[in-house]
DNA sequence: CGATGGTGCGAACACTGTTCGCGCTTCGGG
DNA sequence: CCCGAAGCGCGAACAGTGTTCGCACCATCG
C-alpha cells in the first residue's frame, strides 16, 4: 500500500517520514520481541532503541496491545509466506509439497520462537481477536499456505480421506472455510485440520520447551518420523491404483 | 510432607500458622490465575486478596517468577491426578481407557484454560524449568498417565506400531524415558509421544483461540474424531485376530 | 526472665503503560 | 507570501508493578 487510494501519488514530506517512522518502529518493536519475548515487550524500551520518548510512540500506536495485534499480524503474514515460498519451491509433486510445507512450519517455529509464541501461545490477557480484524486475516492465509498441498491432492484424486470424517456437526461451521479454496466437503476439511493439528502438537510441544529435557538437541527426527507417517496416511500413492491399504513402512 | 523428617511431629503453633499461610497464599494466586491469566498474576493483587501487605509475601515466596513455577508444577499434578482418575474410572478396556485419557486432557484444558497456558504456552521469559526441578517431576507424572493405557495396550499385545517408527537417532535421548514405566523399544515411544503431539495440537489450537473463529462452540466433535482416529489407527481390534485394517466406523 | 529468630509491614526505588499540555515543524489555502 | 491548522515529539506526571530495606512485634527456646 503505496499511497492511499484517494492521494494517487503524493508522498509529501510528512508522509514519507511517518512512514518511515512506522517502519522504525515496527522493526524495533519485533526485535525486542525476538529478543524478549512478546510478553516482556516494553513500550519504553522500544522507544528508546528507536531513539525516541515514550509518549512520543502513541503518535503511531494506540497500546501496547494495538501494538501486540499489529505483530500478531505481521508475524502471520510472515509464516504465511514462508509457507507458500517453500511450497512453490517444492515444485509439483503432491507428496514433497506437502512435506515441505510440515517441515517448513516447524523450521519457521524453530527460527521465530518468540514470534511462534506470541502467535500460538497464550493469548494477551485482555484481547480477544476480532473477528474482521487483521489477525484473523492474516491467519486464514496461514491456513491457506497449509492447504494447498491438500486441495492439490484433491485434483489429482490422491486424497485418502477417511469415511469417519464425515462428521455431521462440522458440516455448518466448517462452512466458513469454503473462501479458503474451493467449496469441499466436510471430511476434507476435517482431515486438513487434524493434519494441521497434529503437526502443530509436535511443533508447539517442541517450541514451547515440553520436550527439551528430552530431546535437548531438538526433535527434528521426531517430526520428519510424524510427517512422513501423515503422508502415508493422507496421500494415495500415485495416480495409478495400487494397494490401497497402508499402515505400514515409510521411506 | 507433612513435616520436616528432622522435627518428627511437632506441629508448633508457629509451623502450623506457616502452613496454613502458605495454603492461602497457593489459592489465591491460584485464584488470580484463573481469573486474570497467568501473564498476568500480580504479587500485589494477590497480597490484596488475602489482605496481607505485599512485602509480607516475601516471606513465603522468592519471587514472582517462583511463584509461578509453584503455580506449575501444581498444575501439572492437578491434570495428572485428572487423567489418572479418568484412566481408573474408564475400566479394564484398553480402548476405554485411552479415549478417556485423551477426552480428559482437553476436558482439563478446556475447563482451566489460563491453567493450560501456564503449563504449555509460551514459557515464562527468563525462566526455564532447571532440570531436575519440581516442574519436569510433575510433568512426568502427567506423561505418565498419558502413557498408562498405552503400556497396557503392549502387556495385551494390542500396539501397533508401525515399523517407521523405528529412528535411529531417537533411541539415545529416549532412554530417558525408561523410568516412565517398563523399558521399551523406540518405536513405541515414538508413537507415544506422537500420539500426545495430535492430542495436545488439537487442544492447543482451540484453547488458545484458533480454531474459535471456525468453531465458536467448541471443537469437541473434531476432537472426538481425532481421538477415534487415533484408536483405530493405534489400537488392535482386541486379542483375536480379525480385520487388521480399520479405517473406517467408530462409535 | 531474656535472647533469638520468624513474621508482617510501611516506605522507598526503579520500572511499566498511559495521559496531558506545551512547543515546534510542516502543510494547505487565502 | 504568510497564517491558521494540523501533525509531531517531548517532558512531566499518575497509577500501577516487582522488589528491597529496616523496623517493630511476638512466639519460641535457653
Amino acid at each position: 500500500m503505496p499511497a492511499t487510494p484517494d492521494q494517487p501519488a503524493r508522498p509529501g514530506r510528512r508522509e514519507r517520514n511517518r512512514q518511515q517512522t512506522e517502519r522504525d518502529l515496527k522493526a524495533a518493536a519485533l526485535a525486542e520481541v525476538r529478543e524478549r519475548g512478546g510478553v516482556g515487550l516494553s513500550l519504553r524500551a522500544v522507544a528508546r532503541r528507536m531513539g525516541m520518548s515514550p509518549a512520543g510512540l502513541y503518535r503511531y500506536v494506540d497500546s501496547r496491545e494495538a501494538l501486540l495485534t499489529w505483530l500478531i499480524a505481521d508475524g502471520f503474514d510472515d509464516l504465511a509466506d514462508a509457507l507458500e515460498d517453500a511450497d512453490t519451491a517444492a515444485g509439483t509433486d503432491v507428496a514433497s509439497r506437502l512435506r515441505a510445507v510440515a517441515l517448513t512450519y516447524r523450521a519457521w517455529a524453530i527460527a521465530h520462537p518468540n514470534e511462534f509464541g506470541l502467535l500460538f501461545g497464550d493469548p494477551i490477557p485482555g484481547y480477544a481477536a476480532p473477528d474482521g480484524g487483521p489477525t484473523v486475516a492474516a491467519m486464514r492465509r496461514v491456513g491457506a499456505a497449509f492447504a494447498a498441498p491438500f486441495l492439490a491432492a484433491i485434483d489429482e484424486d490422491r486424497l485418502r480421506v477417511p469415511a469417519a470424517y464425515d462428521v455431521a456437526e462440522l458440516a455448518e461451521p466448517l462452512e466458513a472455510m469454503s473462501d479458503l479454496g474451493q467449496h469441499l466437503p466436510t471430511p476434507v476439511w476435517v482431515l486438513f485440520l487434524l493434519a494441521w493439528g497434529r503437526l502443530h502438537g509436535q511443533t508447539s510441544l517442541e517450541v514451547f520447551g515440553q520436550h527439551h529435557w528430552l530431546f535437548p538437541d531438538g526433535c527434528e527426527p521426531l517430526y520428519r518420523a510424524e510427517v512422513e507417517a501423515l503422508l502415508d496416511e493422507v496421500l494415495l500413492p500415485s495416480s495409478g491404483g495400487g494397494e490401497p491399504d497402508g499402515a505400514g513402512g515409510t521411506r
